[in-house]
DNA sequence: TCTGGGGTCCTAGGACCC
DNA sequence: TCTGGGGTCCTAGGACCC
């Protein structure tokens, strides 16, 4: 009986195919075919033509073109990325209630409950890559399984324009044999100490104990790593996950840059975030002053407030006391990007229900309590308060 | 003319509290 | 003379992800 419900689990991770560089040849027919890369400076995207030669995203623009001289360079539009993302994640949403997004291109989908309606996760997924072709004009890669991790590790290998199944009863046949950079979490330095113990696929990682593990990438990561290996990932597809912070950040370049100059720029990183956040809604108490200096290194200075602001002048405030501070670093190594972000976010900036007390039995109010968690984040609520004095019931939202 | 612009999560030490 | 156990919050840094 409890053995049924996770063996009919099905989970989708559906992950446009070079996204960016995708649109653009969606929208000029002249680019298709043809290595495109976005971006100048520095590779934002590029089309699979372009890394068949070996181009890859965040690739100096030089280098990129050493290595693809035919390629054509496209500044990035970015606001047509973000409607074209809007637009497939409509047709995510039309697949499925239950869709969390992970990023512009990326989304997990839940179809477990849909099996009696929509028929097995593989026709679905099938119909979502349809769909998606069909409405937005661009190819998508869907990876299904079991468990999220699965559904992801699935998607990355099918990549491009591709559809994969891991079957239930062979998932260790198909994850034994990876890689071990396809385990989340394993980026260059983990699998570099990894690979330097004769560690090289998931099957290795899943030979070693918690404990070695741990001792190798430290507490979190060591227990992350050997669950994945044991196919272990219990992790649900949570709906409507609210970020806990927003920032913005600009690269100066290497010229000498006068305080006045780094003081504009943080000026206007202020505003835009500030403005972001009172879009959104949201309220922060800690405030995050990254730097980055001539020799590649980084620094960052932090500092919490003691309430929470969106304002544009309480923040800049901030701002400009950990510039200072960070001045002596400054004058010493030479600035080259200049980034703040805002983060600790209050709820009472966000959400606030009112309901009035008259004909709202606790089922009810339960039901909008799972309404709310629902649209903005398990997390969004964490007490219910009843105000006597009130006409009506107030649920503030706090921080856990 | 050597690297963008977003984010998440974890670790570790210090201050402070019970 | 010698040192427990548990917790929270803040700061700084680092790894990783898209």
């Amino acid at each position: 009986m409890f053995e049924h419900m996770f063996v009919d689990a099905a989970i989708l991770h559906a992950d446009l195919d070079a996204f960016y560089a995708s649109v653009e040849q969606r929208d000029h027919p002249r680019l298709r075919g043809r290595p495109v890369i976005v971006g100048g400076g520095v590779v934002l995207a590029c089309s699979y033509e372009a890394k068949a030669r070996g181009v890859r995203t965040a690739m100096g623009g030089r280098q990129a073109l050493r290595l693809c001289p035919d390629a054509v360079v496209v500044q990035p539009r970015f606001s047509e990325y973000v409607a074209a993302s809007r637009a497939v994640f409509e047709v995510f949403r039309d697949t499925t209630p239950v869709v969390e997004g992970i990023s512009i291109d990326e989304a997990f989908l839940d179809v477990s409950g849909l099996r009696r309606i929509a028929g097995p996760p593989v026709g679905i997924a099938e119909r979502l890559r349809h769909e998606v072709r069909e409405r937005v004009g661009l190819p998508i890669t869907v990876g299904v399984a079991r468990t999220k991790f699965l559904a992801k590790v699935a998607s990355r290998v099918a990549k491009p324009d591709g559809l994969l199944l891991v079957p239930p009863d062979d998932e260790l046949g198909f994850l034994h044999p990876l890689p071990v950079e396809l385990l989340w979490g394993v980026g260059p330095v983990t699998s570099g100490k990894l690979r330097e113990l004769r560690i090289t696929t998931v099957g290795h990682v899943a030979r070693l104990g918690e404990a070695a593990l741990v001792s190798i990438v430290g507490e979190a990561a060591g227990r992350q790593l050997h669950a994945l290996a044991h196919n272990q990932d219990h992790r649900r597809v949570q709906v409507g996950r609210r970020r806990g912070s927003i920032g913005a950040q600009r690269a100066l370049g290497w010229r000498p840059h006068s305080p006045e100059a780094i003081d504009a720029a943080a000026v206007a990183l202020v505003d835009r975030v500030t403005r972001r956040m009172r879009k959104a809604g949201r309220v922060g108490r800690t405030v995050v002053l990254r730097l980055r200096f001539d020799d590649l290194s980084r620094a960052t200075r932090s500092r919490t407030l003691p309430r929470a602001t969106d304002g544009t002048q309480a923040i800049l405030g901030a701002v400009r006391g950990l510039l200072a501070a960070a001045q002596p670093l400054i004058a010493e190594r030479g600035i080259t990007l200049v980034g703040i972000s805002v983060s600790n976010f209050d709820q009472h900036g966000g959400v606030q229900l009112e309901l009035p007390l008259d004909g709202h039995p606790p089922v009810a109010l339960d039901a909008t309590v799972d309404a709310v968690r629902d649209r903005f984040g398990t997390t969004a609520i964490n007490r219910a308060g009843l105000l006597r004095d009130d006409p009506g019931l107030v649920m503030p939202m706090l921080p856990d």
